[in-house]
Parts: structure tokens; sequence; C-alpha cells
DNA sequence: TCCCACAAACCGACCGGTTGGTCTAGTATT
DNA sequence: AATACTAGACCAACCGGTCGGTTTGTGGGA
């Protein structure tokens, strides 16, 4: 034990039991997405996340009143930053949105977004089991569904804008059947265990999403000319 | 075995204890069925099914070995059933593949196919909750999947053959889009608790489906010129 | 026609196990 | 000493499933 660092810790402010109490609440948080991920919140076992966070009914009780808090915590942390990483902020940025959208679904197909398979999408797994269910959760998820629904939309107005997207479709539609047409392809995926059927969605996804552009706008493939 | 009693036993054969126990095993199926319907099938309470059912334990596991077999007795029973009268009949009937199909959509945004928005899809919540977890589930309701892709894809080659629909696209991959959008759909509806956002992706799904038709092919709306 | 053996159908108390949640005792840091 | 944190025994409620026993109706022998 250095004293000399001891105060220095101390007039930092760094108190370590908050930081070890930081350290399990994150520990809690994650082992908790993933058991949701995996059995859904209801099936959920809190000793099962217990063990996989390394800690006891105390801690997880001093952290979080109920199974509920936790649940949503552990949802809203990870879901957000999903989102955020995946699909706004490439939209935001884009300046071809056709693009960028065949784009993210292609990375879908690829498996390059879903760790596995069997598992689904967090997202859509957490809606299905819960929006009947819970108002909290479902008020959330809804939410981000309409972050989502405007995300692609703006991204369409804009290319509506510069020209590169037809103007006689309405954007918030297609954003809505965008987001269906994702959500149901990993669902299916999903109920098959096996992504061919996804890349078989995505062909004639393919063909509708470029049927967006205006006549003349080139249609690069979904794998090139679009890096940049 | 005396070969010319048999018969005449067979047709006196109304044994009504028999008739007795096949009624409770229906009520046992139904209320199973709603029971799952409304809470998953993990969550379903066997003895919430007993007391709408109205018998107990004992009658229950005469009629089947477990939850398990209760379950996808249920869940086949049911789907079968649902399946054939909306879908694959409709379609297999179909002289205009893309106008049944939209008049079939359309009656799921009015609300006369879901009972009870807020539970969803069946098959839907099923699949997403079982495919995972229980490998005769995950079979029987991709098989139904299957069934599904087949009857659609069927149709729309008939169409195609029959110069509706147009032949420069895939009518499994096609397929595999629609019934992918289709469920997205009803997830969104089921998500936002409101038949909006369904009417929305429609709106969007109408264009796309209408784009199969060759060009000059009439376009009625969803809700006239199909009911021949 | 009567009667009874027999089995299908049904009953509900009970079982071990798991659930989310509580509570008290104790530890580590300031 | 004060306080944030952790530990884990414990609880009632509920789970799916079991089991010994009762009711019910029928077919065959007398």
């Amino acid at each position: 034990m250095p004293e000399t660092l001891k105060p220095i810790q101390a007039e930092k402010g760094e108190d370590a039991r908050q930081i070890r109490g930081e350290r399990t609440r994150q520990a809690l948080l994650e082992a908790a997405f993933d058991e949701i991920h995996q059995h859904g919140y209801r099936s959920a076992s809190l000793n099962d996340i217990l063990k996989a966070a390394g800690c006891t009914k105390g801690s997880l009780y001093h952290h979080f009143p109920d199974k509920h808090a936790l649940g949503l915590a552990a949802i809203v942390d990870n879901v957000d930053r999903f989102m955020g990483t995946t699909w706004l902020r490439p939209l935001a940025q884009s300046t071809d949105p056709i693009s960028t959208l065949l784009d993210i679904l292609q990375r879908h197909v690829d498996g390059e977004v879903l760790c596995d398979v069997r598992l689904g999408c967090p997202l859509q797994n957490l809606s299905q089991e819960m929006s009947g269910l819970d108002e909290d959760f479902r008020t959330y998820l809804n939410g981000i569904h309409e972050q989502w629904r405007t995300a692609i939309a703006d991204a369409l107005r804009k290319g509506q804008d510069a020209g590169q997207v037809r103007k006689d479709i309405s954007a918030e539609a297609a954003a809505t059947m965008i987001i269906a047409t994702h959500q149901g392809t990993v669902g299916l995926i999903k109920t098959a265990q096996s992504t061919d059927i996804g890349a078989s969605s995505f062909e004639a996804f393919y063909q509708y999403l470029n049927s967006l552009r205006t006549t003349g706008n080139s249609t690069p493939g979904p794998k090139e000319g679009l890096t940049s």
C-alpha cells in the first residue's frame, strides 16, 4: 500500500468503492443483457445472471430495485449503442441513402451484424416478447422504432432533394416498409436457422430499393461503389 | 378376431366416454392455444390452462404426455387451419396473384385477421420465441414457412405464365420478401399497438407489389376488382 | 333383462425444484 | 466511526409433473 498514492486518489475524488461498485454494475448490465438475449426477459434467471456477473443477490439489489429495472437498463444500454453505430450515424452521414441501406443490409446477410443467427436480433426479440406485456419496455422499444424510421425517412428525403431518390414515393411509408422487411427477414433467418433465406429475401429487397432510385441514376451492387 | 362382428361393434361403438374425452381434449387444446397466444409457450401456466379448460391435472396428463406435446398439438391444430384458409387456399385458387396478395394484406391492415392487435400473430410469436429453443417447434414452424413461401411463389409463377406478372423477377425471392415484409409489418403493429404504422408500411408495400405486374396490366386498388 | 368386471376418464393433493425478492451480517475504504 | 458495497441464507409463490384413488359407461355373460 504505497501511501503516497492514496492522497492522490482522494484528491481526484476517485472513490475506490465507487469504482468497484460501478464495475459490478456494468458486469451486471452485461450479464443481464446476454441472459435476456439468449432466453428472453421473462425466462432470464437472476441467479444465472449473478453467476455470469460473478456477484450475488445482495449486490444486484443494491444497484437495482428489481428485475424490471435491471432488464430495462441492460436493454437501453446496449440497444442505444447498437442503433447509433449500425443505423443512425451511417444514415445521417450518408450522401447516398439507397447505397447506405444496401450496405447495412448486406452486412446483416453476411452475418457481420448478428453475432449468432440462432439468437436473432435483440431489438426484435424484445419487441416481440415484451410489447404486449410491459408498457415501460414497449414505450422504449417503440421509441427506438420511431428514431429508426425517422432516420431512414430523413435520409430518403435528403436523397429526394439531391435528385437521387424518386420523388413520387412517400419517404415515411418507404422507411416503414424497409424496417418491416428488414425485421421480417431477420425473423425468417432465425426460424430457418440459416442465412440462405435471408439472401433470398434480400435478392428481392435489393431490387426494390434500387427501384427507389431516380431513373438513370447508377445502381451499384451492394458490395461495391459505396465504401467512400 | 371375429371379422363379422367387428364392423358391427365398430358401428355401434359410439362410446359416450370417448366423445366426452374428445371434448375435454379439444377444450384443452383450445385453452392451451389461448394461453400460449397470450403469454407465450414458456410462460403459459398449466394451471391456468386447466382453469380455462375446466378440468384438472389428471385429465391433462391422461390426454398428453407433457406440456411440450400439449403446446405443439395446440399450435399445429390452430396454425394449420389458419394458414389454409387465410393464405394457401386463396392463393391456390387465385387467377390474379398480385390482387389476391393485396387483398389478404389489406384485410390484415383492416384488423380483420388479427383478432387482437396487442397479441400479434401467433405464428410469428411462436417462431420468435421457440425457434431458438426447441427443435420440434422450430421444425414445424419452419415447415409452415416453407409451405407459405411455396404457395406464394407458385402463385407468382402462375401469374408469370399468364403474363400478369413480370418475368424478370425471381418468384422465390419475391415470395420470401413478401413474407418477410408481412411478418415485419405485423411485428411493427404489435410494438406500436396501433394499425396506423401498418397502413404506412402497406402504402409502400402496395406500390412494390403492383410494380411486379407486367407494364400495361391494370393495377386495381386493394379494395376493388378482385372479389370475383 | 340384469349385472358386473374392466378400463377410459377424471380428480386433486402432493413433489422437488426454481423463481424473484428480502434481510441481516460482514467487509473494505475513507 | 461512517458509509458504500457485498455476501448468501432464507422466503413465499409458483412451476411442471406424479400418483393413488374415484367416477363413469359399456360390452359380454348369465
